[in-house]
DNA sequence: TCGAACGGAAATACAGTGTATCGCCATGAG
DNA sequence: CTCATGGCGATACACTGTATTTCCGTTCGA
């Protein structure tokens, strides 16, 4: 039994590196939710042992936090647009689909400050799009406005979403969907409005929903800035 | 042995319910946060086995959904005010004030549709503030817009609130906070607008922020609903 | 050239999780 | 008094995040 006739050694350990790790968690977040990341399935999915990864991280937390970093990165834009409107419209579309493609995002959005390089950059363009517009307290308010929006809407949507596939209805078949428990609140009389909003209420599709609160709010940012700034 | 000779037996299982179950549940997340909430220990703290919440829930998410329910029930005024601008401020505040006394609620809010009977309680006071005062689909996207901001704009609070909280030290120090990073990230000159909003801006109180941006959205649907109803 | 020290990876370990299943026992019916 | 039933606890399982220990290949010093 010469060397020539025994198969080589099993590999030696893959180097590894932060990029590499989150890459693999994104996919998996991708793939089965953020529930289905976990320490040990990120690790074998890179041929290594689940410890291995506390040296490029220290808490799972982390991981988290470079996910929704590595995300962002398809937020900005390839170059702003001058107006800022349009910019902060782009911004938020933007965010948005990267939610759509990545629905753990939702989950992750707003729970933690963003320190992260991209994170950082869209904070960045967010600000640079209103800069010199108007003081930087109002716009600092402004961005925060926008973004909370932003975060909320996205997060409803999702939520939503979930919830259609789940029941397998649409929206439209609500109180239908959620058994007999919606549908014998909104008989029982004691919600008037939220009756009539399920019947009355023409569906709107979720982008058209995002696009008009968004519009509401740029609106709103608008007639700040126009204000002199101090 | 006589009777009095012989201890009283082990007390029979003690009755459930499930308000108890999402009381104690209520109570655990308020010490320790979301995640100090287990089936073992809240189950725990009702002498029960764990085993015994699955005849009450089928699984975890639903006693989370229960709690967000329980909270609910806090947002609600005694009486709402006449003036809409001042009936949907006041929703959004007591929400902001759950939230600050169930810091866990910003881990939860936005995450799935609320069904419960007080969530839909609070969606139908939403409602029915701005209810004939332009048509429904108006209406319904005057809602969906608050409450994306309100529930985007809560979850930054506390988690701004919780990363202070971590490094001990105020928002105003935040770049000192998060070690060197953030601060050679300003330094380096790539995020300017940041770094002027960082060391220029005044740095206002939660609540203010949150009033602040409060306003201007409901400016916006101030601006909306003037315009004649169908 | 041998030995020892070192560094990093892997294996093991632990305390805890959500939930399915099983077996028992106290209660009520006949 | 016996038997069936229903609900409860105990047990079990697969899995989690993470601390610690064990080991081995490499590199340096003598």
């Amino acid at each position: 039994m010469t060397v020539w006739d025994r198969p080589e050694p099993p590999t030696r350990p893959v180097p590894l590196d932060r990029e590499r790790i989150v890459a693999a968690a994104v996919a998996l977040a991708d793939e089965g939710g953020l529930e289905a990341v976990s320490v040990r399935k990120v690790a074998a999915r890179l041929n290594a042992g689940p410890m291995r990864l506390y040296g490029y991280i220290s808490t799972k937390q982390e991981l988290f936090d470079l996910m929704v970093d590595e995300v962002q990165a398809e937020i900005l834009p390839e170059e702003q647009p001058d107006d800022w409107r349009e910019a902060l419209r782009v911004l938020a579309h933007r965010t948005r689909q990267a939610a759509l493609r990545h629905e753990w995002l939702a989950d992750l959005l707003g729970g933690r400050p963003t320190l992260g390089p991209h994170g950082l950059a869209v904070t960045e363009a967010t600000l640079a799009a209103l800069d010199g517009l108007a003081d930087i307290d109002t716009v600092m308010r402004a961005v925060e406005t926008v973004s909370a929006y932003v975060t909320g809407a996205i997060r409803r949507e999702i939520a939503n979403l979930r919830a259609e596939r789940a029941t397998g209805l649409s929206k439209l078949d609500w109180q239908r969907a959620s058994g007999p428990h919606v549908t014998s609140m909104l008989a029982s009389g004691r919600f008037p409005a939220l009756a009539k909003a399920v019947y009355d209420g023409t569906d709107v599709d979720a982008e058209t929903s995002f696009a008009t609160g968004l519009d509401w709010v740029l609106d709103a940012v608008a007639a700040k800035l126009t204000r002199p700034p101090a």
